[in-house]
RNA sequence: GGCGCGUUCGUCUAGUGGCUUAGGACGCUGCCCUCUCAAGGCAGAGAUCACCGGUUCGAAUCCGGUACGCGCUACCA
């Protein structure tokens, strides 16, 4: 197994979405895939039909996409060990399962829920272990063919023997000891004919020749009954690494109650699929030097197994924010060009249209200030349309009142130039400074405030520039006129 | 309750017996830059390494126990 080219899979159920821990499942394993030259997976655990989620699949491997996870095998690329949905794959487990009854490992249980209930609760009362009881384990032969004929509803359950120590070694966890004592007569084909997780699971690695099985640290419990499994079939264990669960902020599992958990929201709410990738690959994760920001490549160069931690992480959006800015920054113009004509579509300057020399310059002057592409629109509407209204008040207040007379003549001298350049600009409000005896900054945030209608904001010819010479003199004249009043 | 896993600044983490006055990053504060706001640079606050005991000349690092958190304990995955 050393030296086998590694083989993983990604094995979700289909509850509607991609869930960002399972984001972070998926792309462990693409990256120790990549990494390894090995195989990396689909496969879709959709053995509970009471949980069907219409569209749920296609929404899955939609989210895996954008990701840029891409599977090379799985639903829609099928390979020699498909189909790749659980559901399409029902007579292989019931052979398995059938299998193993006649080998007496596993047993026909006949027991109705109600039964299970009180059997529970009984022992529950007692301090015990809320175990089957094995009670159809001595069914005669007679008996089982009696109740199959009739037609009674059955499941086929795992027949555990008691008094065995089960270990495995987990590559994140080291070795792991259970008892086979807590260890339920699990249930491998429910009465529907619907294989359970375990079974499913267990015959399916092994049939797609699956190496490592990497998943969430939910399943560390379950594993006993998946090696058991495993001997009782006489396969071979594959290795097994149990990731730290993504946390809450107040540590509980992620969920939905606390925030956004699905990829979709992430991508609605404009992340980059880059930052979003780096950000959930660092939860859980170090090359153990100091780099935090790495594109794909790098993350596949980078990986490795070992470094995986073992406590949870909590998901915290604030780091999420600002690898989101630094991935934008490290945007070529080209992409940032797209990507704001994209985000131009969802604004509210949507349906205008922009060149793109125009829109290199405001990315140039905005891209420092936002973390999103899209708050270029929100925070910079000002270079794309007059702003609805500044408040002359705050000019009046902050600078003086004779501000309106110097805008006034500001608007004048911006207006006399010809085919003007930033520079241009700037030696206009030079020359007005001299000529009122007027201190810069008399002047030039007062101009700020009639161009922008706000504080803050790039340099204030490079709004000028943007806005261009006809709508920088108008919106500094209505400025003016209006402080004057 | 039982079983399992975990526990280093608010958060993500480095650290595998002496190099550690426990390092980095996000966030926070201040300074510099500056027409503003950012970005950037610099600086600072912030962790008695969950607790107790043991091993050792020496422990965040090894061992034992305790506490707390989380997971599992379904004909859900």
């Amino acid at each position: 197994m050393i030296n086998e080219t590694p083989r993983v899979r990604f094995a979700p159920s289909p509850t509607g979405y991609l869930h960002v821990g399972g984001l972070r499942t998926a792309l462990y394993n693409y990256l120790f895939a990549r990494k390894n030259n090995g195989t990396f997976i689909l496969r879709i655990e959709d053995t509970d039909r009471k949980r069907f989620v219409e569209g749920a699949v296609e929404n899955l491997i939609s989210s895996l996409e954008w990701c840029g996870l891409t599977y090379d095998e799985g639903p829609g690329k099928e390979g020699e060990h498909g189909p790749y949905l659980q559901s399409e794959r029902l007579p292989i487990y019931e052979d398995y399962a059938l299998h193993l009854v006649e080998q007496k490992k596993a047993y026909y249980c006949f027991c109705t829920a109600d039964r299970l209930d009180v059997m529970r609760k009984e022992i529950e009362k007692g301090g015990g272990q809320p175990k089957y009881d094995k009670h159809c384990f001595s069914l005669s032969t007679e008996e089982i063919k009696e109740k199959l004929d009739s037609g009674m509803p059955y499941v086929i359950r795992l027949n555990v023997e008691p008094g065995k120590t089960i270990a495995f070694d987990d590559m994140i966890r080291g070795r792991i000891e259970f008892s086979s004592d807590v260890i339920d007569d699990q249930v491998l084909l429910k009465s529907d004919g619907y294989p359970t997780y375990h079974l499913a699971n267990v015959v399916d690695d092994h049939l797609m020749n699956i190496t490592h099985v990497i998943r969430g640290e939910e399943w560390l419990s379950s594993t006993p009954k998946h090696v058991m499994l495993y001997n009782a079939l006489g396969w071979e264990i594959p290795a097994f690494a149990h990731l730290p669960l993504l946390l809450n902020p107040d540590r509980s599992k992620l969920s939905k109650r606390q925030g956004d958990v699905a990829v979709e929201d992430y991508r609605s709410k404009g992340f980059l699929k880059d930052a979003l990738v780096n950000f959930v690959a660092l939860l859980g994760w170090t090359a153990g030097d100091d780099k935090e920001f790495y594109n794909m490549n790098e993350l596949i160069d980078a990986f490795s197994l070992d470094r995986v931690n073992k406590a949870g992480a909590v998901f915290d959006l604030q780091k999420l924010h600002w690898l989101n800015a630094e991935h934008l920054r490290s945007k070529s113009m080209p992409e940032l060009t797209e990507l704001l004509k994209e985000s131009l579509l969802t604004s509210a300057f949507a349906g205008n249209h922009y060149s793109d020399d125009m829109l290199k310059q405001i990315i140039e002057a905005m891209l420092p200030r936002v973390s999103f592409i899209q708050e270029i629109w929100q925070n910079g509407a000002y270079l794309f349309a007059a702003p609805e209204s500044y408040d002359p008040a705050v000019i009046k207040k902050r600078w003086t009142d004779e501000s309106g007379k110097y805008l006034e003549v500001l608007a004048n001298h911006f207006e006399a130039l010809v085919s003007p350049a930033k520079e241009d600009y700037e030696l206009a409000l030079n020359k007005v400074s001299e000529e009122l005896q007027v201190q810069h900054a008399q002047l030039i945030h007062p101009l700020r405030l009639a161009v922008s209608g706000v504080g803050g904001g790039p340099g204030v010819y490079d709004i000028v520039v943007i806005i261009g010479q006809a709508e920088a003199v108008k919106r500094v004249r209505k400025a003016a006129q209006t402080i004057t009043k």
